[in-house]
DNA sequence: ATCTCCGTTGACAACGTTGTCGCCAACGTT
DNA sequence: AACGTTGGCGACAACGTTGTCAACGGAGAT
């Protein structure tokens, strides 16, 4: 039979191993792995001879428990969808920075159920994670003075909480529309047309203000004919789309307020047979988007950026537990390529 | 000044504060939140609503420290670079296993540096995780037997794992290229390039192993000069395209081993003014690939089988140690879609 | 009436670590 | 010579939990 992963049973090596093996008291041991002075040179090298020889490792997690700060060295993330490369690119990002601090994280997926989201927060908090990072979902975030009230800070990503003040980091949406709409402006456009989701996503009804606000201000006010929301997949987007630009006069441009949206509404250009016609802009950026033809102009989010933000926050926190809240807003960035380059002439 | 942060001070409560308020002992409390028999249910209601009343929640890693088992209920999972679709895909699946089974993920990139590696899985080992899941880099891994011989299984995804037997999830590479290469022969292909990493990686190999073994099936043997690999980024992806579509006679078609090599190939064939001819079938599938004109045929790994595959190798590892080695195999599946359905006539 | 047994319960040890404190020897000071 | 100080070190408690075991009271058996 094969070799396999048995036990062997072999319990890892403690730190009275350790103080056996050298001849001294494990207060000793204790002493030499956290650097603590007073003990002799000599004495020390036994020590750590001893760790070598045995392969010893501290057990982190009885050692938080005992130490006074009570830190495990470890954070909590909860994401909508790691799968999502916008996640993907926080999460990393927040990994690196806790990786500098020595710090670990515990990655969960809510899927945007508020329960779910609830049921992660629990159990990292069982786990005595030192932080949290969040990605809300849901209308109530308040269940977290629970978690403030033992000490565990919480900072938010994406966009803000509701009924919970905390630090938090969030992308310039409004700022990004307005960008893409002076930026169709500037080609000509007068008629821009607004795919987007749900107003109650905070960061759908902030792209859609900052394309209102941009269009009053060029053109007086956005044509509300051409501005549809509430879609939910790429399917309604198309649909949307394919209504937008089935009305007398059709828009010449049109602004992606998401990816889902982006997917339904090129499909629908394609299949209308304007693709090269109407200008698009998107936001999100997506792998290869400058492979396709026209190569898609989009306004990139910075993941890493608010990614180490909000790691950024909550090491802040908990190195200065009493400081006002902080909400650091993170640029977006317009990636002219060719979509968002066609003039309204076309 | 804003409310803030500010910890109150408040411990979270124990299980000794749960058991002053229902007036029982400490152990009567453990046995009712382990629901062991023997607490008259009169008794254990009186426990339920002192740990109701006082929003008490186990800290489980005490509990974890103490019980027989000894198990954190959490795994380790180190992949190359999270913020890769790839490495994201599976990552999520994995959490989505071990949700079902109430554990925690904690996440780590290793960038493909096997001393990160190493120091992951030591940072893990110290917070007592239950079990690893590793795409390995490097080409060492018998460093892990300190962790098996301490009962922490590690199972293989992606690629296995050198110099350490273990249980292993992967992607069935050879024969995804080998149906690209046969589905470009069905087109009339004969002259086929491929593009691919260093062979000193697993997936390349195998991936070149299953081009090479279906060209020699169909044409004898594959011409060398269409061969191009150790392309480490789409640069050199690029300018090995554009010098093997210089040959003369240039190839018709065109499989690429990875992402990095399509994004280099497609930017090259564009250039060469040669992508509605060439045929092209890409290795990973990406986001929004039916956008690409022509739409992208990939060979889309299955992230989601490859991660719940190896969350449930670890899980039976854990439920039954002694078992033999199992290595599974994922399918791939060829997504015909436009770019690899161009004859060969073209 | 006594014994046995069972259901219920809590006192205490233990997990691996760090915090507290006191002991001992060596040293310097008066 | 007596005293205080210091460096080096270990015994023990403690963290919050679960495992072990014994104690208690009442019911049923003898």
């Amino acid at each position: 039979m094969a070799r396999t992963d048995e036990p062997s049973d072999r319990r890892a090596p403690t730190i009275k191993d350790v103080a056996v093996l050298a001849e001294v008291g494990i207060k000793t041991v204790s002493r030499v792995l956290n650097d603590e002075p007073g003990v002799r040179p000599e004495t020390k090298d036994r020590i750590l001879q001893a760790v070598a020889s045995l392969g010893y490792r501290r057990n982190e997690i009885a050692s938080s428990i005992r130490r006074r700060d009570r830190r495990t060295a470890s954070i909590g993330l909860i994401v909508e969808d790691l799968a999502n490369p916008f996640a993907a690119g926080v999460t990393r990002a927040i990994q690196d920075f806790a990786a500098e601090r020595s710090h670990l994280v515990l990655v969960g997926s809510s899927d945007g159920d508020p329960a779910r989201e609830r049921t992660l927060v629990q159990e990292f908090g069982s786990r005595l994670v030192d932080g949290l990072i969040i990605v809300p979902s849901g209308a109530d975030q308040s269940y977290l003075d629970y978690e403030r009230a033992h000490g565990v800070p919480v900072v938010f990503v994406d966009r803000p909480g509701k009924r919970f003040k905390a630090d938090a980091v969030v992308s310039e949406n409004a700022e990004g529309t307005a960008e893409a709409v002076r930026h169709l402006a500037a080609r000509g456009h007068e008629r821009i047309a607004f795919l987007g989701d749900r107003q109650s996503v905070y960061t759908a009804a902030q792209r859609l203000a900052g394309f209102k606000s941009a269009m009053e201000a060029l053109h007086g006010a956005a044509d509300k004919r051409y501005i549809r929301t509430g879609l939910r997949d790429s399917r309604q987007a198309h649909d949307a789309a394919v209504e937008v630009f089935g009305l007398d006069p059709a828009p010449t441009a049109l602004v992606c307020g998401n990816n889902l949206a982006t997917i339904g509404a090129v499909h629908a250009l394609q299949a209308l047979g304007v693709r090269d016609r109407i200008a698009c802009i998107a936001f999100d950026d997506i792998e290869l988007a400058d492979l396709l033809r026209p190569a898609l102009t989009v306004i990139a989010q910075d993941t890493a950026a608010l990614g180490a933000g909000a790691a950024r926050l909550l090491f802040d926190r908990l190195d200065e537990p009493g400081a006002p809240f902080r909400r650091t807003t993170v640029p977006v960035r317009l990636v002219p390529r060719e979509s968002g380059e066609i003039p309204a002439s076309a």
